[in-house]
DNA sequence: TCTGGGGTCCTAGGACCC
DNA sequence: TCTGGGGTCCTAGGACCC
């Protein structure tokens, strides 16, 4: 058994609002923070969902995830800007860079949110403390609030850091869960999602104690063995999962777009593959890994989503390669009729390590398309994403990942 | 309600092997 | 030719997270 822990979560309030609003602000620009605003996409490309609002914008009852449009209706004046993840990747960095002054070990859980073991820091002593002095201290470096959660294990760390925003430190300490964790509803606890809460309010649970005062072989019955011993664990919130230091790899790489219009003919939907496929790939190799498992999925204009994969004999990070699967796949997933609004590729089953020889090219072509990826990987190296394209007349065609247009092509097919 | 994109983990059924 | 069971891998789909 290990000793008590301290953990700390961290988590930036409205981040992108907050740090797009923080970057206008050092372009002398007004602070959407105090006024109905959001960071939405572009709802001409039906990308139109909320991604995060600002607090007065809350007052008007608008929530994350909504389409942009319900939004403008409960709020006319609302100001809707487009979300730029460059700079969030800056400030993302700028406070985990601050967070680990404070831990031994902090684990990077998204964009916005870290976990802190503290449990070896003077934090220990003063666990509220420095709380406190860390969210100040990111307040006045960066000019963002953040919500620190403080309890024995990373599950009421992060409980605690979602009670009441912005800008706030709270405690979830075990004495504390029947008084603060037990009376809010099923919905609140980390891992049961809408589907989940449904069931549970069938069988009259209703709030997190409910869940907690459960026959758990009762609850395993209903949610399965797994899920129904995890969530009766962490209703009474017990979790020994560790803090993290070490970036976990990626057990797979995935790239989808909503269409601006649905697809409706195999020719539109394989340039679409062609761009995905180049995006992930590109991805793939940069992190010198290969995928064994290539799927296609697809939505259609009736949000009816589908999926096919296929899991080669060796593992591949070759575009041409990577692009053929995946032709195929979608040639035997869609009906040919059916209008398409998203089509998405996945790599997953992925490996490290030495190149593979074996592929569905004969040696010579397995060296000639290994250095046109090479070619292109380092021609985009070197002068950005923008500078190549893989012979798509991509003009008229959605951006796929990261943003891209045609200057010159390499075409592999002269 | 006209509903993004990138992930993780789990389940269930079938194939295949011993 | 019929019977049984366990283990592992594969595929499709679902639920959840930010």
């Amino acid at each position: 058994m290990g000793e008590e822990r301290l953990i700390y979560h961290v988590d930036v309030n409205s981040a992108y609002l907050s740090w797009s609003s923080v970057d206008r602000l050092s372009w002398g620009e007004s602070d959407l923070r105090l006024v109905p605003a959001v960071v939405g996409g572009d709802a001409a490309k039906r990308h139109g969902v909320v991604l995060a609002k600002s607090v007065p914008a809350k007052a008007f009852g608008i929530h994350t995830g909504e389409p942009l449009s319900d939004a403008v209706r409960k709020c006319p004046d609302l100001i809707a800007i487009p979300p730029d993840f460059k700079i969030y990747q800056r400030y993302s960095r700028a406070f985990k860079a601050i967070c680990r002054t404070y831990a031994t070990a902090v684990q990077d859980f998204s964009i916005d949110e870290c976990f802190l073991d503290v449990t070896q820091t003077t934090a220990y002593y003063h666990p509220v403390e420095t709380a406190c002095e860390l969210k100040d201290r990111i307040k006045a470096e960066l000019g963002f609030t953040v919500n620190v959660g403080v309890g024995p294990n990373k599950l009421l760390a992060k409980m605690a850091g979602d009670f009441e925003k912005p800008d706030k430190v709270h405690t979830l300490w075990t004495e504390e869960i029947p008084e603060k964790m037990w009376p809010l509803p099923v919905r609140r606890l980390l891992s049961v999602g809408r589907k989940t809460a449904e069931k549970l309010n069938l069988y009259g649970i209703r709030t997190i104690g409910d869940l907690a005062h459960c026959e758990p072989a009762n609850l395993q019955q209903v949610l399965g063995n797994k899920q129904g011993g995890h969530l009766y664990r962490y209703a009474n919130g017990l979790d020994d999962s560790p803090v993290l230091a070490e970036p976990q790899e990626e057990k797979g790489y995935s790239v989808s777009i909503t269409l601006p219009k649905d697809v409706r003919t195999a020719a539109e939907a394989r340039k679409v593959i062609k761009r995905l496929v180049d995006s992930v790939a590109m991805r793939l190799r940069s992190k010198h890994r290969r995928a064994k498992r290539i799927s296609v999925q697809i939505r259609s204009s009736s949000f009816v989503d589908r999926s096919h994969q296929r899991t080669l004999d060796h593992a591949t990070d070759i575009t041409r390669e990577i692009e053929a699967t995946a032709d195929q796949l979608f040639d035997e997933l869609w009906d040919g009729v059916t209008p398409l609004r998203l089509i998405g590729v996945a790599l997953t089953q992925i490996e490290t390590g030495s190149v593979s020889q074996i592929s569905m090219f004969d040696t010579k072509d397995l060296e000639r398309e290994r250095h046109i990826d090479q070619a292109i990987d380092a021609i985009r190296k070197r002068f950005g994403t923008d500078a190549v394209s893989r012979g798509v007349d991509d003009k008229k065609l959605p951006r796929v990942g990261k943003k891209y247009e045609a200057r010159f092509e390499i075409d592999r097919d002269q």
